[in-house]
DNA sequence: GTAGATTTGTTATTATAATCACAAAGTGAG
DNA sequence: CTCACTTTGTGATTATAATAACAAATCTAC
């Protein structure tokens, strides 16, 4: 099956399930059925076997689907190269935070380049990575032969940064900065972007609270 | 127009379009059209007014929007709370980086409580808030009348966690852990719940990025 | 005031995604 | 072997979301 006649719905969902069969597998659960998932997941079943019908997972009928199995055939798709280098834009709080996050190497992601304006961290280092210029970025970025990069810097300075990553050889973007990039704001290439926008996620469930509190009340 | 007859979509579009017209507001551009949005954005202009009728935003035909006028009726649907209190469970080196993020203290947001079971955290103190041992989650929290928490453990805690959480008083969740919650894993009580799996995020543009890699060599 | 150019608001249409319904395949007890 | 029970896989159906199409409103220039 070609990959890209998977709906985007359903690759999103894949790394969802990865994480529920990683939990089956913790738990020692060799096997399972679509309703397994789905009452883990909060979905219907059929959406469940639908979408591995995507991916063409296959399952026994009357018996469901073996976990190992699936979960390889998953990963396969949902991580299909084992390792990424990965270059951070912005060594304060978050960026610090992610350079140290643990969870980025167990899916085969490094960060291996770090960068930053501010002449008092360039040159230090955090867990092994040596603090760089962001006026080095193209550069080394290239030399690196690296395509992903994370934006966690003010939002004021994101501006300058998209000016940079236009200028490399980067195509794919993580945003962290409070500012919706959409392709990189309009530029000919065309990036893959995520915009994680923290603020806004809080104000969602605010929002959904208030509304339950508002029903409430009627 | 009742809240609840807007789409879910638009929603977490109208946090979206909030960051675009702080843009526009920043730039001094006191009105806009629907087209300077969706070129923005990537999207269609259509969208974007079908978008702002399900808010009841009104536009004049033949000139276009008011900044001021949308950006407050947007902020007033996606913002309902001026000041929300959230608790932290987890300070580590995430949880350290949102406690000192300014971002949500812009929205409205603060993290009024931090919690965390190493007992060499507890009773230090960040940004003046003093971090408290986890087994007096539910008697603070619900002193303090706290209805979100944010959760940055990491995963092999993420159970214990649970447990707390479904003993309190808290209703709505952000899960920074790679596990996927889903209705706090089917308790009866309904909670409202956002996943952000990091990993996950990278792993998608990585996705795309092979996708995009094997059919330019196709 | 009118013509031509803009731009909204909304209905109709199309596209996409989720769910239903059920046959087909497998299991296990007797 | 047969019957009752599970569980998958998928075509048909329904629900939801995005786009297109166009009338209605406003603006500008002359």
């Amino acid at each position: 099956m070609n990959k890209s006649e998977v709906p985007d719905e359903v690759i999103n969902r894949l790394y969802i399930y990865a994480r529920c069969l990683e939990g089956f597998r913790e738990e020692g659960k060799k096997s399972f059925s679509s309703d397994d998932i789905a009452d883990r997941l909060n979905i219907k079943s059929t959406l469940v076997r639908k979408d591995f019908s995507y991916i063409g997972t296959m399952g026994k009928r009357g018996v469901g689907y073996d976990t190992e199995e699936v979960l390889k055939e998953v990963n396969q798709i949902a991580f299909p190269i084992k390792e990424r280098k990965v270059a951070l834009i912005g060594v304060g709080k978050l960026g610090s935070a992610l350079l140290n996050f643990y969870g980025f190497k167990t899916q085969g992601f490094k960060i291996a380049l770090a960068f930053d304006k501010d002449r008092r961290k360039i040159g230090s280092e955090i867990r092994g990575i040596k603090i760089d210029d962001i006026n080095n970025f193209k550069k080394r970025v290239k030399k690196e032969g690296i395509k992903i990069a994370i934006i966690a810097v003010p939002s004021e300075e994101v501006v300058n940064v998209i000016k940079e990553i236009k200028n490399s050889c980067i195509e794919a973007v993580l945003n962290f900065t409070p500012s919706y990039l959409s392709s990189l704001n309009n530029c000919s290439n065309d990036f893959i972007i995520r915009n994680i926008d923290l603020s806004s996620e809080l104000a969602r469930l605010s929002y959904y609270l208030s509304e339950k509190e508002s029903t409430k009340r009627n």
